[in-house]
DNA sequence: TCCTAATTTGTAACGATTACAAATTAGGAA
DNA sequence: TTCCTAATTTGTAATCGTTACAAATTAGGA
């Protein structure tokens, strides 16, 4: 697997720890979350960092591809790494976000209604396996 | 068609006058407003207008499942009078949010990777077939 | 008419995000 | 190495949409 510092020298962002730092979480974790929940994340281990410096480094990343910004369900950014195209449930009791693998075709390079679509988001909402499962027991 | 009085009558919604113009504005116009396009619209007409009064029906009617609430693309609700199930398109150039016929029978009730589904969203961003014209001409 | 509860209103508070300018840092030239 | 400059980070204040809250107004029944 390339390193983070590669990934960021390809896109012509220079590799501060900063940057590396919440790349790498943005890698290891498949969580989907805030600006503030990788803040909180990385915050002991940086003591300097700043909230700013997060949401800067996010924008970034977006606008050279390496992440994608969510406006999932609640009126919060949330940011994942770029990966191949997926959709996402939200959980509405544990609050979790899971990525479905499931893809749809029938929206690539389409027109409908006369629109030309260059995106698609599909999002789910329900109870998770993991809820349901707990409700029973 | 019903009255925008009965229909809040039905729903043990008392028809003051401010939640009878924002219920009408809603079923008139289905441009997907957020609470201030909503105030702004209403404000000349009844100057004595709160914009907290806007949110608060706003939350009324959402509650009672006369509207439905949008959390599409950018992050602030938008609203619409609630009808037969479809899904969004936005346009990028104009801000424009059309209604787009198409249902995805495939999240009816439906269990996905053991998670059960019971809402889907649908949001498709692009050009719109006005701004494709215009770019033409 | 009077009373009371529902509704509306205005203001302040809130949380997420952005603007901005000062401070810090890093990398290359001398 | 030292110095210079530009990039990056930081802290603070401002902004925007929304909510909390309490006072003011309104409406409907006794
Ligand atoms: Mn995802
Ligand atoms: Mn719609
Ligand atoms: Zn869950
Ligand atoms: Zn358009």
């Amino acid at each position: 697997m390339k390193s983070i510092i590669e990934i960021l020298k390809e896109h012509n962002i220079a590799p501060s720890m900063q940057r590396v730092k919440i790349l790498e979480y943005l890698r290891n974790y498949k969580t989907h979350p805030t600006a503030d929940m990788i803040y909180q994340a990385l915050v002991d281990e940086m003591p300097t960092l700043s909230k700013t410096t997060v949401y800067n480094t996010l924008k970034t990343l977006t606008e050279k591809g390496i992440l994608v910004a969510l406006s999932l369900f609640e009126n919060e950014e949330r940011y994942e790494y770029n990966t191949d195209p997926h959709i996402h449930f939200k959980c509405t009791k544990c609050g979790k976000i899971y990525d479905i693998s499931k893809t749809f075709e029938c929206f690539k390079n389409e027109e409908i209604e006369g629109h030309k679509v260059l995106e698609h988001h599909i999002n789910l909402k329900g109870i998770c396996k993991s809820c349901l499962e707990n409700a029973k027991g």
